[in-house]
RNA sequence: GGCCCAGUGGCUCAGUUGGUUAGAGCGCCGCCCUGUCACGGCGGAGGUCGUGGGUUCGAGUCCCAUCUGGGUCGCCA
């Protein structure tokens, strides 16, 4: 490398540079050899760059090299920037110009690479994390990755500004039983003892507010051992913060500043203030916490029509305390049965016995699966509220409610997609409020915290906590983009009584909270300010920017499905030394004996 | 743990009702070519069809099991 620097990157160089001479450096992309004429296109994370070898100027030798040069060589090239003789290559940023080399160098050769190195990739997923390094060359991996640097500096500047202090929180943790399973780390210092990767770092942003460090954020790895999804990794990137003397409009207030500013980095402008809307509201109109409004096909309650209708389904559904509700796919009153069963499939997937549907034909008779139990005007109504024009299909579930949001939820989604509703060019956020703050977990026999146990009722549902806890309300926010959950907070509770409550209605003891939590609760009698907070999932809001399906896209070195890291083999055995010192033996299944 | 999809040269795919030496495009290798940019021309190498078993005179194609990757339900306070 002695002698040669180099001047700018591939697309650095401009019209303005033409007559001056200057030195790239990266990676062969492609060679197109006229013969007594050489081109290259050189690639760095910047972009293209053609370069020409004319022996005339690179000399005799310096063209047999270039003549050598094969895709993913490395390669620094000094030349003089001209105006292109030939075409210009509108594709390229490039495009008008060339580099006239005078020196090369190769820096080092490269293998065949085992598949393109180009965008739009069609490769297996599999080859590509086997082969990550060679799949981040690809732009647009490069893209999204310089994406989510610069949305991650803009968020540190905008908190930064806003009075918040970066501060890290430990690694090594304590496990606690609430929640997600941990990623758990044994301890050589104490065998039998282990630490716990950080799920989020929840306790510990509430005792830096006790400790008077008012605005605090961090962009914090969190871990998880759970199954993965798309947009689910085990180890993850939250924005968190924690804001003290607040409640949530302030909260809510400092987060649409932050999301204007994240956002701007993509040239979408959020519109303020974002609306708002209650989780039952989101439940009865979309069937889901998370909804993604940027379409309609919003649910209606059906079951005032059908209360005395012959059909039992529908009349067994509300008798048993459930409802009746329905969507309007609309202009899907053509579908094939074929593809109407396969709904109803998709439906008992989410747990409903089966799907209701009705065709509304274009000369206004209705094709219906149960329309012979009906009357007329029961027909007619349901028609009437869901809107129903001709060449619409109604669908209908009759369950628990429960049952019913989550079929039509999901379907509403599924028939979204496949009606080609969803324009990835919108962004359309929304604020969830006033959650449940408690959920009956049938697996525990008793409830359990929708959020976690620190999360502040609202007052108005206080005196519920000892009566009907199900139905009280919690002081808490999701931020949902697009139909995904694109963060969430609360309002903590501060108050010992209302804690204690809490964990009481929880089934904790005071001595097992203790044992779990002690060090927060004894740190809230040292002077506690009101607190309230808020997280972001960072990967899930970089592959909505970038318009991208997984997160995997964003995230330099995912995990695949297993949680195993294709590239590096991890998870992987240890040595019998390392388990002795951790006084850790393996037990092998017997189907492996 | 359940369900669904995929697995054929380096890559992406095609492969008729099971039937002779398994095809294509790109890539790769060699030769030729002074303005290409999906460069072009000529020639060439390369696969036994994820793995194992079975049915059959005969299996890429049918059956069973299994592995790998993806999606999803459960799970994810």
């Amino acid at each position: 490398m002695r002698g040669m620097h180099r001047t700018h990157r591939c697309t650095e160089v401009t019209e303005a540079q033409i007559g001056s001479t200057v030195t790239v450096m990266g990676w062969v992309q492609k060679r197109r050899n006229l013969g007594s004429l050489i081109f290259v296109d050189i690639r760095d994370r910047s972009g293209l760059l053609q370069i020409i070898f004319d022996s005339n100027l690179v000399g005799e030798e310096g063209f047999a090299k270039a003549g050598t040069l094969r895709s993913e060589f490395v390669i620094g090239v000094t030349g003089v920037i001209t105006k292109r003789e030939g075409a210009v290559n509108e594709n390229l940023k490039t495009g008008t110009i060339e580099l006239r080399a005078k020196e090369l160098r190769i820096l080092s050769e490269a293998l065949t690479p085992p598949f393109p190195i180009e965008e739009n990739s069609q490769t297996k997923d599999e080859l590509r994390l086997k082969y990550r390094y060679l799949d981040l060359r690809r732009p647009d991996l490069q893209r999204n990755l310089m994406l989510r640097s610069r949305v991650t500096a803009r968020v540190r500047s905008y908190l930064t500004e806003q009075g918040f202090l970066e501060i890290e929180t430990p690694i090594l943790n304590k496990s606690t039983p609430e929640g997600a399973r941990d990623y758990l780390v044994p301890s050589r210092v104490h065998p039998g003892s282990f630490y716990a990767l950080p799920q989020s770092p929840q306790l510990f942003k509430q005792l830096l507010m006790c400790s008077g460090y008012d605005r605090y954020f961090q962009i914090a790895k969190c871990f998880r051992d759970e199954d993965l999804r798309a947009d689910r990794q085990p180890e993850f990137t939250q924005i968190d913060m924690e804001l003290s003397f607040v409640d949530e409009d302030d909260v809510i207030r400092v987060n649409e500043g932050l999301l204007q500013a994240a956002f701007a980095e993509i040239g979408v402008e959020v519109q303020l203030p974002i609306p708002r809307m209650t989780y039952r509201e989101a439940m009865e109109r979309f069937g889901s916490d998370k909804p993604d409004n940027r379409f309609g096909m919003e649910l209606k309650n059906v079951s005032d029509v059908v209360k005395d209708c012959g059909f039992g389904v529908f009349t067994g559904a509300l008798a048993n305390g459930g409802s009746v509700r329905g969507i309007n796919a609309s202009g899907q009153g053509a579908m094939p049965r074929k593809k109407i069963d396969a709904l109803v499939d998709f439906a008992k997937g989410y747990g409903a016995k089966g799907l209701a549907y009705m065709s509304v034909n274009e000369d206004g008779t209705v094709k219906s699966s149960f329309a012979k139990f009906m009357t007329e005007e029961e027909l007619q109504g349901l028609m009437e509220r869901l809107e129903a024009r001709p060449g619409d299909l109604l669908l209908f579930a009759a369950d628990k409610d429960k049952v019913v949001f989550d079929v039509l939820g999901s379907l509403r989604l599924h028939l979204a997609e496949s009606m080609g509703l969803l324009d990835k060019n919108t962004y359309s956020f929304l604020w969830i409020t006033e959650f449940p703050l408690l959920e009956w977990s049938e697996e525990e026999n008793r409830f359990v915290a929708m959020h976690h146990p620190f999360t502040m009722p609202m007052e108005e549902d206080l005196d519920k906590l000892d009566t009907d806890p199900g139905s009280v309300r919690a002081r808490a926010y999701d931020i949902v983009l697009n139909g995904t959950e694109l963060g969430g907070g609360s309002v903590r509770i501060y108050q010992d009584d209302i804690q204690e409550k809490m964990f009481q209605v929880l089934g904790f003891t005071k001595e097992a909270a203790y044992e779990q939590f002690g060090f927060l609760l004894d740190a809230f009698k040292y002077g506690v300010p009101p607190h309230a907070g808020l997280a972001y999932g960072l990967d899930r809001m970089i592959m909505l920017m970038a318009k991208e399906d997984s997160i995997r896209e964003v995230i330099a070195f995912p995990k695949v499905k297993d949680a195993s890291c294709l590239m590096t083999e991890a998870p992987g055995t240890v040595d019998e030394k390392q388990l002795e010192e951790l006084q850790l033996a393996v037990v092998k299944k017997k189907t492996e004996e």
